[in-house]
DNA sequence: AAGATGCTAATCATAGTCTGTAGAATTATA
DNA sequence: TATAATTCTACAGACTATGATTAGCATCTT
């Protein structure tokens, strides 16, 4: 087969950046905060997902900090978790 | 998924109305607490947005909640006030 | 098996950037 | 006092980047 242009399209697509995840500090602690509070009430992401109005894998998404979330959002999340948005930033 | 906020808001704007501002209570709340703690240190917008390092009218936008923010410029507008999070959090 | 979570990919709505204008509010100068 | 100059803010329009939704499948654990 030798330099078909497969291997060639194959060598493009890993050079072609993957959608690299966000992991900026700040998102990291809010997705722990999240998972803490979510496990520490017995939720699965599901279970939040559906008391949030959200989607079931965006909880995961911001647990694993991959999306920047909007505050609309972590409004509907702390809502939920049936806490202050204080408390998902609390040291 | 039902009939939440986010999905009505995106319903009305299907219909073509006008491009509506969003005004949600917790972006009010929060446009409010950025400009009284950016006036209390005696901060124009322009300022504010240079050292946060975001766009010189995007500060407006969000006091004017117009905009629904993300978590990564909460951040940078809160280190630029020189507080923490929490603090634009308070009741 | 069944439930929970991770992960990918596609799509759509909107967050965020940037330019420019207008008017209000301050400050400076005559 | 007036009025000119400067600073600040609101707002519109257009654009780009990415947040948010959704379906589908893989992996892991119990």
């Amino acid at each position: 087969m030798g330099y078909t242009s497969q291997n060639f399209l194959r060598s493009l697509q890993q050079l072609n950046l993957p959608p690299e995840p966000m992991k900026q500090k700040i998102l990291v602690k809010f997705g722990k905060k999240v998972r803490e509070h979510r496990l520490k009430i017995g939720l699965s992401q599901e279970e939040l997902a559906a008391r949030a109005e959200v989607h079931r894998t965006y909880i995961g998404m911001i647990e694993r900090a991959e999306k920047n979330i909007t505050l609309v959002n972590i409004e509907r999340i702390a809502h939920a978790l049936k806490i202050k948005i204080k408390d998902l930033f609390d040291e």
